[in-house]
DNA sequence: TTTGCACG
DNA sequence: CGTGCAAAA
């Protein structure tokens, strides 16, 4: 879904330059899903090392990152805790399909199928279980980029961390940051050569330009449908946009109007995920050197990365890694002169 | 300099 | 997806 609140948005485009020295909380789950949907052979199949362990998102992982270095974005990424209870539906909906579209894939390889359709069963089969959420953390460790583990959803982890400071923006797909109380986020961080454009999104745009709250986004957003809920029938963004503006609560909205209170399940509770979601307030950040020997043996011996194609990251690495030095030892020149 | 394509 | 290389413009 995940909580289709984009067609109130009003994005800007951006560039990654305009990014340089800022603080970004990266969506770790909404990326690495991207990367293992995307990064296949022709037939569908992930990029896999010798052991036949899937490999698509450290290769995806270790380009972005160092693209991302190398513009000076200084990345967090932040991974999901652990599921509230109210998503086990969409849980148990996601996995039905995955396992629907893996039995679609093998069909229509056996059948020959159009490749383009057994490409997006392929696509649609994308799982991310704990050895690749493991294998992306110890890419991060290695690379020298802090990660955070979220108590619960990552988007709030996210937003929360912007709100006290520790990062300057929310990087995902979705919008769901900025019902957690994201001020700003960005959409589509990828390589200039994509066509998909830079789209930055500030909470108060949206907020001025449809004359919300963030409590009243949060009620459109549940009668629409959200993780937690499926939301009311024959109610999509412009209704629940328009029912909010008039009755501003979910409360009025059933007082006053002819909606029945058994449509709109746990919507105090769902409310709350999203207005006071539960955080891990002790994390820590710290970016580091990268350690290019870690880099090499995990991605080469471990994963069959070929040599060559890491051998020229590294070397971009150590560019970056030399200019960064530079600029310390031109600050620490000016620092004597003052 | 931009665009298309194959590769991992 | 991001990259390198080749072809096109």
């Amino acid at each position: 879904m995940v909580v289709n609140i984009g067609q109130l948005t009003e994005p800007k485009g951006t560039s990654l330059e305009a990014l340089s020295g800022k603080i970004v909380a990266i969506d770790a789950y909404n990326t690495l899903y991207q990367f293992l949907s995307i990064i296949r052979r022709p037939d569908g199949t992930p990029l896999q090392d010798s052991a036949g362990r899937i490999t698509s998102h450290l290769s995806g992982l270790i380009y972005r990152s160092t693209h991302l270095m190398e513009k000076e974005v200084k990345q967090i990424f932040v991974f999901d805790g652990k599921p509230q209870e109210l998503k086990a539906a969409v849980i148990k909906a996601r996995s039905d399909r995955r396992a629907d579209a893996k039995r679609r894939w093998e069909e229509a390889k056996a059948l020959h199928l159009d490749p383009d359709l057994i490409f997006k069963y392929a696509q649609a089969s994308a799982l991310i279980d704990e050895t690749i959420v493991e294998d992306a953390k110890a890419l991060l460790t290695y690379l020298g980029i802090p990660y955070v583990q979220a108590k619960e959803e990552g988007e709030a982890q996210a937003a929360y961390m912007v709100q006290k400071g520790d990062a300057e923006l929310v990087a995902s797909q979705d919008y769901d940051s900025l019902l957690f109380g994201a001020p700003v986020m960005i959409r589509n961080i990828s390589a200039p050569r994509r066509k998909a454009q830079l789209e930055l999104v500030a909470f108060t745009e949206l907020a001025e330009k449809h004359g919300i709250t963030r409590e009243e986004l949060v009620d459109i957003a549940i009668l629409i449908g959200t993780d937690f809920n499926s939301g009311i029938k024959g109610i999509g963004v412009k209704r629940a946009l328009k029912l909010i503006k008039k009755h501003h609560t979910i409360e009025r909205l059933l007082n006053e109007s002819a909606i029945e209170i058994a449509q709109i399940e746990n919507y105090k509770l769902i409310r709350s995920i999203f207005l006071q979601p539960a955080v891990n307030e002790s994390y820590e950040i710290a970016w580091g050197t990268p350690d290019e020997d870690k880099v090499k043996e995990f991605l080469c011996e471990e994963h069959n990365f070929s040599e060559e194609r890491v051998s020229k990251i590294l070397r971009k690495i150590e560019k970056i890694e030399q200019k960064k030095i530079a600029v310390t030892g031109s600050q620490k020149k000016i620092e004597q002169w003052l």
